[in-house]
DNA sequence: TAGTCTGTTCAGTACGTACTAAACATTTAG
DNA sequence: CTAAATGTTTAGTACGTACTGAACAGACTA
């Protein structure tokens, strides 16, 4: 199957950390303050779910968020999650497919691991410029349909139309906005 | 059952349309471009899906965006719509609680009659913020978890933080703009 | 070559959502 | 008082989603 661009790093994750060893497992989640780790994981899969995401997607990335290391093999997030393998693979599929994780290997190692994206949040403004587009090519289409017609009629359509486009004028801004506090902070670190 | 505060307005929207009167039916989707406005309503109950929100809900608001009066009763949308009164009951309501859809009366006819909230979007606005607010409490959340980790371990966590600060400072002075640009046009009219 | 390990794919299914139609409650008209 | 009109509520159910577990494919090791 052919596959994302892989990074490939060449230190042995294993080795890094015992406690993945032998196997990586629901102790991670257990280490301190197991319930609050458990239940931060699920409050992620609930949030996920609000923004129409599936719940285990959440779950996955909840895990990946507070995971030592910051990486793990579809065999750990299933462990980790109490999950089945076919379901952790088409939840890191949608994941990478959002760009908020990225598949990772290691030399001599010839499991996948997945982490999450430098950055990622922000790959998540494309999709929100994605759907303010379709929303305002929607209104562009009522407006047509109500071509002729007095502002009486129109007005619900250009209101929706009129703000969407300001959206789509003003979040890239807001965007290269943040990139620059970004670099900003890099500088000052 | 205690209603929302209700709009009364003194005319009488059955007189003032020919086309609403016995009764209000699918000829006005058929108006013109019957197919058309079909497609629309079905479009922005699509649109309305990859936002988390039921197809239905979307269906009703594409009808009302283009609705000749723009305010519709709940037996008119389900005429319009071929859905039962019930599911549009259901549905009008999740429109209101969003804010999208408002209830007008009209004196000496008990039907309500529903429109779409001028400003409408402006209040999806609020749904947005609520939620950035949520993601970066979960990532204060997390960010404790791994209080006393290395930077390498808290950055994804940080940067869930640091991004959702930023749009939950940002974004109220966009809409302040955007405000602003909507006054500026009034007077301009 | 056979066995093992890993992740993917697929058939099957549990579960939740969102719809209908009927019952109901309220209001108004005859 | 009864009938009609309107919208709400509820029980029932169709349907789609998202999960499991088994089968599979590919790569690697002994």
């Amino acid at each position: 199957m052919a596959r994302g661009k892989l990074t490939t790093v060449s230190q042995d994750p294993v080795s890094q950390d015992p406690v993945s060893q032998d196997p990586m497992s629901q102790e991670q989640l257990s280490q301190d303050q197991p319930f609050e780790r458990t239940h931060f994981v699920e409050e992620v899969g609930l949030m996920f779910e609000t923004v129409g995401l599936p719940r285990m997607s959440g779950r996955l990335f909840g895990a990946l968020l507070i995971s030592n290391p910051p990486y793990q093999s579809n065999r750990d997030l299933a462990e980790m999650l109490q999950a089945s393998k076919g379901s952790i693979s088409t939840m890191t599929r949608l994941l990478m497919q959002i760009g908020l994780i990225e598949r990772v290997s290691f030399s001599g190692d010839r499991r996948d691991y997945f982490q999450i994206k430098p950055q990622a949040w922000a790959h998540m403004t494309k999709q929100r410029m994605t759907q303010i587009t379709a929303f305002r090519h929607l209104a562009e289409q009522g407006l047509k349909l109500l071509a002729d017609e007095p502002p009486k009629l129109t007005s619900r359509l250009q209101e929706m139309y009129d703000i969407h486009a300001f959206l789509e004028r003003e979040l890239p801004l807001l965007d290269q906005r943040w990139a620059q506090e970004q670099a900003q902070e890099l500088h000052h670190s």
